[in-house]
RNA sequence: GGAGCCAUCGCCAAGUUGGUAAGGCCGUAGAUUGCAAAUCUGCUAUUCACCAGUUCGAGUCUGGUUGGCUCCUCCA
């Protein structure tokens, strides 16, 4: 397995720190809103490094957390007059059905923020006795970046002169321009907050990652995981922050490799809270199926930049009905084993850093393959069993064709379109029998007009829905 | 202002140690079919934004130019 290093910006082998065993963490959203199509992008990015490794024979821990406490959030709350529990809840619950949707495997471990409060205190503590963060009359807990010195190395952001080339506005406080807030005072009036011997407060983003680490993973003197991985817009300064809280807390790097997936574009721009174009998964999935979203969002490599549209959805769409026509073709039957180059060929593919293009290509030619041999020897029991173990590879390792081909084709319609279909069926064949093609044509015409295509096979006459 | 990414056929897109351009969609010719659809087969980039350099040889390395994007502010 080789992986692209963000902090080493180099294509590097993967050699967990425990052999044979992966453990990943992944920032999670923050739940005050429904998700975005970016966010189904980097959990499914990750579902495919999992799942990879998983079938490289590696015990996978994933941990993916999920923020639950935060200004947008106390803001929200007090918006809606909900609880803080009701509010976050309610999100997380939608986040998880929906990734389901999307074929994501539940994450090993789930942190929320407020249930590592402690974890996170006393490593906040721990850097204030080494006088690496300090309190200051506000009660926030400020971190000295000038304390680390290896403060930069991993985004790379060498800022020189913050203050002048910064927009943003800093607390006068702070002993550094640079400095972030561990923990951040609640006003007075404020009750959504958590009392610490340093301050009642809550908090700072940065440092939930660092404490849910810590609080779950062993690690080694070296590490505490192998994989950290995020969107790319988390390299700095929250990586990066992450990175030094952890290094001074606990002496040693946090992540042995760290992976950042590209964004979602939409029309060309990036899809973000601030603008104000985001495309919710929620309204994604009342147009498209769960399983054809995420054949489309997987098809192209985790870094580079999405440009979603429609028309590529349908192109890959083309791809997975392509897979499971095959399908239907062998089924049904009993899978056997996958064949073995092929499956090699697969693995091979996204052991490279996931490359997702050569693994699809490697599909469709299988495809072609397994369809040409079929049409010679359509009763070839032993293709067709190699042919549906295949897929079966396929399903568990890149999470589509998993479905029963023939409920695929029909996603969405209704029983008693069902039957409507199946009986005007009977009378074009009625018709066709009779040689009748002007009225066997016109029954057809009928049954496109549904958004169906029909074809004819040696099996009888089959429908799809388009 | 600082840091960085990207540019391959009409569209999407692969191309790790430089060795002579995967795959899909679309289009097109054919096999098959009552006709379709599905399936299969053939064809479809002397060329990788542009310029210069290194080299026997560069899409791949170096320098520059142009164009697009991101981070430095909550963000996947």
């Amino acid at each position: 397995m080789h992986i692209y290093d963000s902090v080493q910006k180099t294509k590097l082998p993967f050699k967990s720190i425990v052999p044979h065993k992966a453990s990943i963490y992944i920032c999670g959203p923050t739940v005050y809103d429904d998700s975005h199509l970016g966010h189904a992008r980097s959990s499914l990015s990750f579902d495919l490094l999992a799942r990879t490794l998983k079938a490289l024979n590696y015990e996978v821990i994933v941990a993916k957390n999920f923020t639950d406490i935060d200004d947008k959030i106390i803001k929200k709350v007090h918006e809606t007059g909900q609880s803080l529990k009701e509010l976050t809840s309610h999100y997380i619950n939608v986040y998880r059905q929906e990734m389901r949707a999307l074929g994501v495997k539940d994450a090993d471990i789930e942190p929320k923020a407020t249930e590592s409060l402690e974890a996170m205190e006393s490593m906040i503590q721990g850097l204030i006795d080494k006088d690496i963060a300090y309190v200051v009359n506000s009660g926030d807990v400020y971190f000295d970046t000038a304390k680390d010195e290896n403060y930069g190395s991993i985004s790379h952001q060498v800022v020189a002169d913050e203050e002048n080339q910064s927009r943003v506005e800093h607390n006068t406080e702070k002993r550094n321009p640079k400095d972030f807030a561990l923990w951040k005072a609640c006003p007075a009036n404020e009750d959504i907050c958590f009392e610490t011997s340093f301050s009642k407060g809550r908090p700072g983003w940065h440092l939930e990652c660092s404490a849910m680490i810590e609080k779950h993973f062993e690690g080694t003197n070296e590490y505490s995981i192998d994989i950290h991985g995020g969107g790319a817009d988390l390299l700095f300064p929250h990586h990066e922050n992450e990175a030094a809280q952890s290094r001074c807390a606990t002496g040693h790097e946090l992540s042995k490799y760290w992976m950042h997936n590209g964004f979602v574009n939409i029309n060309g721009e990036k899809m973000s809270k601030s603008l104000g174009n985001s495309f919710f998964i929620k309204d994604a999935l009342k147009v498209y199926d769960g399983e054809v979203l995420r054949n489309y969002l997987i098809s192209i490599h985790y870094r580079n930049d999405f440009n979603f549209n429609e028309e590529d959805l349908l192109n890959s769409k083309k791809r997975l009905d392509k897979l499971y026509r095959l399908k239907k073709r062998v089924t049904p039957t009993k899978s056997s084993k996958p064949n073995i180059p092929f499956q090699k060929a697969i693995m091979t593919a996204m052991s490279d850093d996931l490359n997702i293009s050569v693994a699809l290509a490697t599909i469709d030619e299988m495809i072609s393959n397994a369809n040409d041999k079929l049409d010679e020897n359509p009763k070839d029991k032993g293709l067709k069993k190699e042919t549906l173990a295949n897929i079966e590879f396929l399903a568990e390792l890149l999470g589509f064709g998993g479905k029963e081909p023939f409920s695929y084709f029909q996603i969405g319609i209704d029983a008693v379109t069902k039957n409507k279909i199946e009986s005007l069926i009977i009378a074009r064949n009625e018709a066709k029998k009779a040689k009748d093609y002007e009225k066997s044509d016109a029954v057809r015409d009928e049954i496109s007009a549904m958004g169906i295509s029909i074809m004819d096979t040696a099996d009888g006459t089959l429908w799809e829905k388009l």
